[in-house]
DNA sequence: GTATATGCAAATGTTTTGCAGCTGT
DNA sequence: ACAGCTGCAAAACATTTGCATATAC
């Protein structure tokens, strides 16, 4: 079940140790869960969760999703729509934003260059000592037509709630 | 019911004139519920509206929230947490960032310097390009803890749901 | 062996909808 | 007059929780 790629073998001993040092198991649902988001090149709802590894229940899928993130191995995004989007964390992933298609939903990650993103953390941190604000982090999202919604312009073949 | 600034009467004909092009009527109801949006400082969750004006009926306000953003009246904004606040849109109130609360979710509107917007601009859409993504707008959330929550680290006086 | 995790079914809380009556134009 | 709007009560969701059983360490 679980692929035997040296990158993974690297994520889930990572993660194996942020759970340990928690205190909580590295359970094979847990490590199905996390091998799924891995799996994944996007962030996925629970629906898109359960799709990929039907095994897996929807009340532990969320239990373990909170445990996940309160351990910082995984975030939930929201995306203006009715769901929740769930993906590895920047400290696994790495700093990123998204680029959100408000037809279908579909969400993929996007970098911007060093240079802008630094005037944007000043820009922000500058803002909030105005406001005496204590930031912890920052999300940047891009909305519009995915390359699939603009070429069926009015069609919306919508790729539903699984992505 | 409705004070009489001018700002007021200039935002109110100009909402009318919008609904009107889009067919929609500009009853007293929803003239109470740009009021209420248009009186706060930040952007407010359905029960906040209620809190601020109570003989509004939920259903109702969910209904006319949703012809309002459909029309570029207001929009709505997803604070991670259980509720969506609304808010008048960019075209009334002008470009402008959120600032959220992750502990007690209250939100304030931010405004970053030109240059930073501007080179935030490049970026994005050359990063959209390169997806042959259609951009049509973008969010920018700084998340942290505001004044009194930092103030009041632990005792977590949560200002609730109503703001 | 024991604390922790699981899955089911039931509960919760927000948002949506059906419908009969009201209102703006 | 008539399309659009309202409010209530009921429905539809996503998400959370209680509890008895199973599992990891």
């Amino acid at each position: 079940m679980c692929t035997t790629k040296p990158e993974h073998e690297f994520l889930h001993a990572q993660i194996a140790t942020m759970l340990s040092q928690a205190n909580y198991r590295y359970t094979n649902n847990r490590r199905r869960l996390v091998e799924t988001l891995s799996r994944s090149d996007r962030p996925l709802t629970l629906p898109g969760i359960i799709a990929a590894e039907p095994s897996l229940a929807p009340s532990s899928v969320y239990r373990n999703l909170e445990v996940l993130e309160k351990t910082g191995i995984t975030c939930r995004i929201s995306a203006g729509n009715e769901h929740t989007y769930f993906e590895l964390s920047e400290s696994l992933l790495g700093h990123h934003h998204h680029m959100i298609c408000v037809t279908c939903g579909v969400i993929q990650d996007i970098s911007l260059d060093p240079e802008t993103e630094h005037l944007i953390e000043q820009s922000l941190s500058s803002a909030a000592s105005h406001a005496n604000f204590t930031p912890t982090h920052h999300t940047l999202d891009l909305y519009g037509r995915c390359v699939d919604c603009t070429r069926e312009r009015g069609a919306h073949t919508s790729r539903s709630t699984t992505g």
